[in-house]
Formats: C-alpha cells, sequence, structure tokens
DNA sequence: TCTGGGGTCCTTAATCTA
DNA sequence: TCTGTAGATTAAGGACCC
C-alpha cells in the first residue's frame, strides 16, 4: 500500500486557519522573491498553479491566492502523527518522503479484511486523527501501489489486482513512470512511444541503447509492472548541504564569505547532531543565468568540523576560476562517510563554538545595510538556529 | 522570462593502481 | 624493468524526486 497526503502543506494551512478554506493557498516563497511554488491548494490549480513553478508566474496566474512560506516544523510533527497512525495498520512501515509511505499489508486479511477495507480503514485513522485526507493505492509492489495513490485524488482509493496489472499500466502515459522527467520525455517522444502499451513493443536491447544500461532496464521493467514489493526501513543518509540562492546576484566577497561560513556552520551542527564525520566536501555555485557548477574535495581525515568545512570550502571557491563572478546561488555539502565508522566526531568542534561565530551576525547587519530589513525578513536570509 | 532547497542515483572521463 | 590493460577510484555534471 502507498498513502499519498493530498496537498499536504496546503491542507494543513487551511485546517489551522479557516479563513483560508475554500480560497487558493500557495506555499513557498513570498511574490517578489526568487523562489518557486512548494505546494498548493486544489483551489490555486484550478489557476494552472502546480509545484516547481515559479513564484512570479504563479503570482501573474493568481495574485488573489494567499502566499505563504513554509512552516516546516508544524508539517513534520503532523507528518511524525501520520507515521503513527500508520503503525497501528502494519508494523513494516517506510516513509518515503514527509508525506507519503509504504506499507507491507500482505498476510493483514485475516485481522482488518480486504485490501479496500485496509484501505478505507487508514484513510479514516488519518481523517479522524489529523483531520486530513490521503490519496491511497494497494497493489502487488511499490510501482503499482503508487501509481494507483495517483490514479485518483484528492481522497482516493485504487486497488489494483495482480491480474489487472498490465491493463492498469496500458493507456497511461510514459511520463508517468519513475525516472521518466523531462530529458527522457524528448527520447520517448524521438521514439514516438506516448504510452506505456507502445513501451512495452520496444525490445530491451533498442531500449538500453536509448536509455542506458540500467535506465533501459528499468524503463522495461516498468511497463511490464516488474518492481520490487519489498517495504524497507529508513536508508542512511548519503549527506548533508545547506545552499542559498540571493535575491540578486551577488560578488561581494566579503558577503559571500560570510554566507559559505554560516551554511558551513549549518552543515556541520547537523553533522554532528547527527554524529556523523565525513571525508568529501562540495561546493556549489550558480552564475548568473542558471549555469551551475560543483567542485568537490576528499580529505585525508573524518571531519565535521565548521572551521575545516568552511575552509575547504573557501579554498574550492578561490580555485573554482569563478571569483570576481556574481553569484546567483552559493551552497557546501558534506559526504562519504566511509561506512560503518561514522560516528567520530570532531573533537576540535563543539555546539558552543558555533555560537561564538560573531561573524555571522556582523554578515546578517551587512546585508541588512546593504539590502533593507525587508528583504531579510523575507527569506532569503535566517539566522542560524540555535539547538 | 523564469527557474528553491534538500536529497539520491547514474554516467562519463580522467587518473591511479595492480 | 618496461608496457599494456583492466578495474577501481575520484571528480564533475546532470536527471530526477518530493
Amino acid at each position: 500500500m502507498h498513502l499519498d497526503m493530498d496537498a499536504f502543506f496546503a491542507s494543513i494551512e487551511q485546517r489551522d486557519n479557516p479563513e483560508y478554506r475554500g480560497r487558493p493557498v500557495v506555499i513557498g516563497a513570498m511574490p517578489g522573491n526568487r523562489g518557486v511554488v512548494a505546494t498548493c491548494s486544489y483551489e490555486a490549480r484550478a489557476f494552472g498553479i502546480h509545484s516547481a513553478m515559479s513564484i512570479s508566474e504563479a503570482y501573474r496566474r493568481c495574485p488573489d491566492a494567499i502566499y505563504l512560506l513554509p512552516d516546516m516544523n508544524r508539517y513534520i510533527a503532523a507528518s511524525q502523527q501520520i507515521m503513527k497512525c500508520l503503525q497501528a495498520i502494519s508494523p513494516v512501515i517506510e516513509p518515503a518522503s514527509i508525506d507519503e509511505a509504504y506499507l507491507d499489508i500482505s498476510g493483514l486479511q485475516r485481522l482488518f479484511g480486504s485490501p479496500e477495507e485496509i484501505g478505507q480503514r487508514t484513510k479514516a485513522l488519518i481523517q479522524d486523527s489529523l483531520n486530513l485526507t490521503a490519496s491511497v493505492g494497494i497493489g502487488p509492489n511499490r510501482l503499482i501501489a503508487k501509481l494507483a495513490s495517483d490514479a485518483q485524488k484528492p481522497n482516493g482509493l485504487t486497488v489494483i489486482a495482480p491480474e489487472d496489472v498490465l491493463s492498469f499500466l496500458s493507456p497511461m502515459p510514459v511520463s508517468n513512470l519513475r525516472g521518466a522527467g523531462k530529458q527522457m520525455q524528448k527520447i520517448f517522444n524521438r521514439l514516438q512511444t506516448h504510452t506505456i502499451e507502445q513501451l512495452r513493443e520496444i525490445p530491451l536491447a533498442k531500449l538500453q541503447h536509448h536509455f542506458g544500461d540500467k535506465g533501459g532496464t528499468h524503463f522495461y521493467n516498468q511497463s511490464r509492472g516488474i518492481a520490487s514489493n519489498h517495504v524497507g526501513v529508513e536508508r542512511e543518509r548519503q549527506s548533508i548541504s545547506k545552499e542559498t540562492t540571493f535575491n540578486e546576484d551577488i560578488s561581494d566577497q566579503d558577503i559571500l564569505h560570510n554566507t559559505l561560513l554560516w551554511l558551513s556552520s549549518e552543515v556541520a551542527r547537523i553533522a554532528r547532531h547527527e554524529q556523523l564525520s565525513g571525508t568529501v566536501i562540495t561546493l556549489k555555485i550558480r552564475l548568473q543565468g542558471f549555469e551551475t557548477h560543483t567542485k568537490q574535495r576528499r580529505l585525508n581525515k573524518l571531519t565535521n568540523s565548521n572551521r575545516l568545512i568552511f575552509q575547504t570550502g573557501l579554498e574550492l571557491y578561490r580555485s573554482s576560476g569563478f571569483v570576481g563572478q556574481p553569484l546567483r546561488l552559493i551552497g557546501i555539502s558534506i559526504s562519504g562517510w566511509e561506512d560503518g565508522n561514522n560516528h567520530q566526531a570532531d573533537l576540535f568542534s563543539t555546539p558552543a563554538q558555533d555560537e561564538r561565530d560573531s561573524s555571522l551576525y556582523k554578515t546578517l547587519d551587512k546585508i541588512t545595510q546593504r539590502f533593507g530589513k525587508e528583504k531579510l525578513t523575507l527569506g532569503t536570509y535566517r539566522k542560524p538556529k540555535t539547538d
């Protein structure tokens, strides 16, 4: 079973603010700033607004909508409540994102009844405890369950029996498959392949030629409804990153340095909080015109020190060849835990040290002076959170 | 003209190494 | 000791997902 909450962030806002109900609600950035739509209410979708659309475009389509910044802490709390509900249905549950989960419900018929009844029970449980609606899909594997939960939205329940898998898939556009984004769609167009039924006609070797060995096999199997039915527990994280897009492109070295220092401190703080140390530091920069570059270096020791992460990031920036060019975005990440050995905290840095980094606050002052308080409060810059 | 942030995984090319 | 090569590792970029 796959469960997917309906317009999750927007539904929470409408639930908690009765004056938003029945109105277009857009969660993301504030109009006038750089940003995109994270999600929006169904009323907003009627204006053609959708996730990942730029805020400026959304504003053009519906200036009267309610625009809100995401309040992640509240959404995470709701998410945890949902996962708790799901535990009451099946012990084998895999959270797939903040608003989605897979459940293994095989063998629960005797306890709860048919798949339909289990689906209904799950939806009712979430409705009763959170006053939110979810869409549920049930099928013989993860792929079919996921596509089924998408088939009827919002507040849907779709059950696909094994013998109905092929007829369920056949009429769907290939863009419904996992891994089929904008670029893959271009290849499908060239192959004049639009439905999954048409995709099924193409031999494996031809798919591998166009999509690579892995990609080709992936689409070949998916078109036949072949996918994993394993529901696992949480997976280990592979990296920690923090990046920020400036409201206007920045070439001022002081601002760039201090922003990098702030981002590095945040990454280091999270790493220490999770007791992770890494060996690979990656700097990401985006220039005017959206040209994006990454530069990474492997250190010869594990670290989660804000100083070392910052220094490495700065060296990567200085050797990047982009110094002096206005940047749209700067970011930094740490990875490379060197498995099994990921609990070595760096002795040279402590949470208390972060708080002493007064230059962070100097940065904020400087930015405030330069761009005015209004821009500061609109979300591009945030004070580092203290634990 | 516009395009966030936080992730994962894959491909490719260059380089190192057995 | 030299040379060619297969395979591993690293670095960079890109596609995709929520």
